[in-house]
DNA sequence: TAGATAATGAACGCAAGCGTTTAATTGAAC
DNA sequence: GTTCAATTAAACGCTTGCGTTCATTATCTA
């Protein structure tokens, strides 16, 4: 029978498949969908057309390919939650600096854009990418909002309020002006001692009173 | 001499202009600036192509100018701040929720996607965008916020800082979800009492104390 | 009514780019 | 070495759409 074994004599060459994929991603990136090409990726990637085409079969599917490849990558990057014992405020500086670090990164800012624009055409990318980025993040604040409020350093509440309170209050107007600004100069706009004021405000509403 | 004096014996026909415009955001938001076909603004608005390229030179023009007539419906419609004499309390909810209505109409989160995707190829028009938008609104919240901090009811503080953390905890992820999700179903995600629970958390914090 | 301008429709040249076909070449597995 | 899928380059048909030209028609002012 031989059920789905593979004979062949000359297996896909994967490090064409990823060379496809990343400048697909560099040129749905820099282009939009609609404007990207095919040919234009190819020849970046040192790949003939025909290859695109055998491995994935439409641009539809390798944008897709790409966006799914791509979330998978952010999902490895979101900011990481500190389960060191320190003080709350330092645990939650070290969130607010980690965050606005992650969102602020070009490469962050440049999938959102293109995301948002995409959306009208596929929403269930959206969906995929809320998933892998925004409601991963969001679940992991509630999660360690929950737990400080059960150890008693934050005032009971509904922690996925607070969740939503912190992120927004440590975020202010920053990402409207990243997203409609040069990416590459985004990062250099984070102000420590702007996260330390915006902390400092969240524990003066959410910190039990001593 | 006759200097620019209009001796015409045909004017241009105003209306067919305003219909250009009209057709021309609906298709750019629709499709994109890359994909968007003058030939079909062209059939929609019901005028012929030459029309549309005797009055706009090229859809760069068009398109630049579609933006600018947007930008400025866009800054008559921003949340207006109240100035009746009411409480502070009330007085903040009544600009949460105007800002929250004015953030959650689809072609605001229409306009906001197009606008962040287009910025990579026209920086200018992020610049047009952010002055027209957000910056005001930010202005006038700050304003507003400084008034508040004179007259003693908020406690004194920078002004702008307190306007990114007002602006930021009343989003919190909403803009996110928006921004992903399907534009026509957002309004209905705005809810009160979430309103009212951020405005009071502001308040917790920025509020003298009496 | 005459003269000038606005608007139209149809066709054109041109470029880009998708997705396919073909014949030829490469290279790992056997 | 033989085998056979993976890969390639080149060309093709086809569609879309920009921006232009031209002859024609509509509409206003004087």
């Amino acid at each position: 029978m031989n059920t789905g074994k593979r004979l062949a004599h000359r297996p896909v060459d994967q490090a064409k498949q990823d060379a496809i994929l990343r400048c697909a991603r560099a040129e749905f990136f820099e282009h939009g969908y609609a404007a990207a090409s095919i040919e234009r990726i190819a020849a970046t990637a040192n790949v003939s057309k025909v290859t695109i085409y055998n491995h994935f079969q439409s641009k539809e599917n390798l944008f897709s390919a790409m966006v799914g490849s791509e979330c998978g990558v952010m999902r490895g990057q979101l900011p990481d939650i500190s389960t060191a014992e320190t003080s709350l405020r330092t645990e939650l500086l070290h969130f607010a600096q980690s965050m606005m670090e992650f969102l602020s990164s070009p490469d962050i800012i440049r999938f959102d854009r293109r995301m948002a624009a995409e959306v009208e055409r596929h929403p269930e990318m959206g969906e995929l990418f809320l998933n892998a980025g925004p409601r991963r993040m969001k679940a992991m604040l509630t999660e360690m909002i929950a737990d400080e409020m059960e150890r008693g350093r934050l005032a009971k509440a509904d922690s996925e309020e607070a969740a939503a309170h912190l992120y927004g209050i440590i975020k202010g107007f920053a990402d409207v002006e990243w997203r409609f600004s040069d990416p590459d100069t985004a990062a250099a706009s984070v102000k420590p001692a702007a996260l330390a004021a915006a902390v400092d405000r969240f524990l003066l509403s959410y910190q039990t009173s001593r």
